[in-house]
DNA sequence: TTTACGATCTAT
DNA sequence: TAGATCGTAAAT
């Protein structure tokens, strides 16, 4: 499976994040494949954008999402967990797609290990529960979605009637609009999706 | 240098 | 429903 090219990132982030479901991520390590089928996406626009982390320009966390498309963002939050995003759109813009649910497909062994505990529909749904079963952390920021060990391969077309939307997950505090806009996209009915609270 | 908080998860 | 837990950036 091939690397979905840089000119795929090259686009508008929500129509980005409607694409990537049904893509592959894949991290190759130690000679293994973890991989999963992306299920729940969240596209973060660009600066003006209340809820992104680009809303106050570029700084030393969040400088990859405002370098060229195909690259990982990688963010630490809650003092615990690390977060993995798709920089989207041209050079100089900050913009990404977060990626929060994926369904387990190759090195389940290695998933189950990295999740010690968790039962399967556990493992992988939602965005810190998708970092932790891949071994996803700081050393993955800034890699090249586009060639290396950390990649997005292509999926079959996700049809429009499997395709849902509503609004992001966790942003309470951000003001209207952004709060409410359906930025979110998952697939109807994937039991990987994350749970909403 | 100090403080407040966060694109979450888990156990209670 | 609250506690864990710490990097980051704004405030002091």
């Amino acid at each position: 499976m091939d690397a979905l090219p840089r000119h795929f990132y090259d686009r508008p982030t929500l129509n980005v994040a409607r694409d990537l479901l049904g893509c592959t991520l894949v991290h190759r390590l130690n000679g293994r494949r973890l991989s999963g089928r992306i299920v729940e996406t969240e596209g973060y626009v660009g600066p003006q954008d209340l809820a992104s982390h680009s809303r106050r320009g570029p700084t030393k966390a969040n400088a990859v999402m405002f370098g060229p498309p195909g690259y990982a963002y990688v963010y630490f939050t809650y003092g615990m967990h690390w977060l993995l995003n798709a920089v989207t759109e041209a050079d100089g813009f900050g913009s990404a797609v977060l990626l929060r649910a994926i369904e387990p497909l190759e090195g389940q062994d290695l998933i189950a290990a990295n999740r010690p505990g968790r039962p399967p529909l556990e493992w992988t749904s939602g965005p810190a529960k998708l970092t932790k079963a891949l071994a996803v952390d700081r050393a993955c920021n800034g890699a090249d979605l586009c060639g290396g060990d950390l990649f997005i391969g292509a999926g079959d077309r996700v049809p429009d009637h499997q395709v849902q939307t509503g609004p992001r997950i966790g942003i309470a505090s951000v003001p209207e609009p952004w709060r409410s806009h359906p930025y979110r996209f998952w697939l109807k009915g994937n039991p990987y999706v994350s749970k909403s609270r």
